[in-house]
DNA sequence: ACTCTGCCTCAAGACGCG
DNA sequence: GTAATTGAGGCAGAGT
DNA sequence: CGCGTCC
């Protein structure tokens, strides 16, 4: 669930570490995004009505190819360059959270049973979106759908929202998009929400930055941490009774965690019996990540053969969707690679696409 | 008043045609 | 072989 | 914009 109320507090406390931006200025900008969040959202809501999904001739679903083909043109035509992180295992913290969620996915689905034997269409609506789940072969279709399309794709250890945060901290990635607040806590510099929302809903793209978010906090990242624990996150229960503000106050009166704990009135606080908040800690610090300093990402070329191979033999897509999409993808892949060049003539110290002195690149967007 | 809880609810894509 | 999200906002009620 | 379609 991220962290709770922590939009609110930042909106409140560290107005100056959120800045509202165009889509358009994120030419040329290599983002990370969590692909199982993604699917899950496709899965949801492309194509279905009751419980009938868009299905190639074998009858599997393939909601999430279309979702996640479409909106990666629409990324690569914006000159955006998307790295799809996969989830891996979760850690065992989050464990007893993720059972609360399967359970309540197993009442959904007598919900769903019920609704379904009476006919009512707006329950098995409303259910039926709540029986979702991604599967293993979802993940692999879309893998396998982005490597064709020529955009790289990262798997993750273990929690793909601290993988995306290792990205952008080693400057691999400009930002994380996502609409997970603990990306922030996992340590992203640069966190963007409402990066795919549709122009259309009026919703600029909200960039935080966790650097003039502290600053404004007057508190350091270790604090930051605490305060996201305090909040309440997936990793351990909060404590009862302190939300927020509570939460920011004792963490700026008292500078951590153990002095928090020292300090507190205890007849008014009950800490929770093993309260993990260590571990919680340990896991937001130093998550299980990989950082191999050789893997290069990649845009390739998109594979038209593949392409048409799997979408449309496979999975039934319209032919000329395939390969005028093909075709977007190869301008949009000059475009930006022209772009960048234009942008080395300019500005010869530059040496890589990727950090803070590349503010520039905005000028393309006029 | 202010804050937090604990419920409840909902909504969640992208495109093109008319 | 298996399991796998998440906000956000509203509103009543209680504790400080 | 609203609405149907994508597979």
């Amino acid at each position: 669930m991220g962290i709770k109320g922590l939009t609110k507090l930042l909106a409140d406390n560290a107005p100056r570490g959120m800045k509202e931006q165009k889509f358009e200025s994120y030419f040329g900008r290599k983002i990370a995004i969590d692909a199982s969040m993604s699917i899950y959202q496709f899965l949801i809501v492309v194509g279905r009505s009751g419980t009938e999904m868009l299905t190639n001739e074998a009858g599997e679903t393939t909601s999430h190819l279309v979702g996640m083909f479409s909106r990666t043109i629409r990324l690569l035509e914006a000159g955006i360059k998307p790295v799809y992180v996969f989830d891996g295992k979760p850690p065992d913290l989050k464990k007893q959270e993720l059972a609360k969620r399967y359970s309540r996915r197993e009442d959904a689905t007598d919900d769903l049973a019920k609704a379904t034997e009476i006919g009512n269409k707006e329950d098995i609506e409303k259910f039926s979106k709540r029986t979702v789940k991604v599967t293993p072969q979802h993940n692999d279709d879309c893998k396998k759908l982005l490597r064709l399309m020529g955009v790289p794709v990262v798997e993750a250890p273990s929690e793909a929202e601290a993988q995306c945060a290792a990205l952008c901290k080693a400057e691999k990635v400009y930002a994380v998009a996502s609409e997970d607040m603990d990306s922030l806590t996992f340590g992203a510099s640069r966190f963007l929400r409402h990066l795919m929302d549709p122009s259309s809903k009026k919703i600029p793209v909200m960039e935080f930055d966790i650097s003039q978010i502290l600053e404004e906090l007057e508190l350091s990242m270790d604090q930051f941490i605490d305060l996201c624990i305090l909040c309440g996150c997936d990793y351990c229960d909060s404590i009862r009774g302190i939300g927020p503000q509570t939460a920011l106050k004792l963490v700026r009166q008292h500078g951590s965690m153990e002095s928090i704990l020292e300090n507190i009135n205890k007849e008014r606080y009950q800490i929770p019996d093993d309260w993990p908040y260590e571990e919680a800690r340990r896991l937001f610090k130093e998550p299980l990540v990989t950082d191999d300093e050789q893997t290069e990402l990649k845009w390739a070329a998109p594979d038209e053969e593949g392409l048409i191979n799997f979408l449309v033999k496979e999975n039934g897509f319209n032919i000329d969707r395939v390969t005028k999409a093909v075709e977007k993808i190869k301008t949009a892949k000059t475009k930006s690679s022209q772009g960048r060049y234009e942008l080395l003539s300019k500005n010869l110290l530059m040496v890589n696409d990727v950090g803070k002195n590349c503010h520039s690149l905005n000028f393309f967007k006029s």
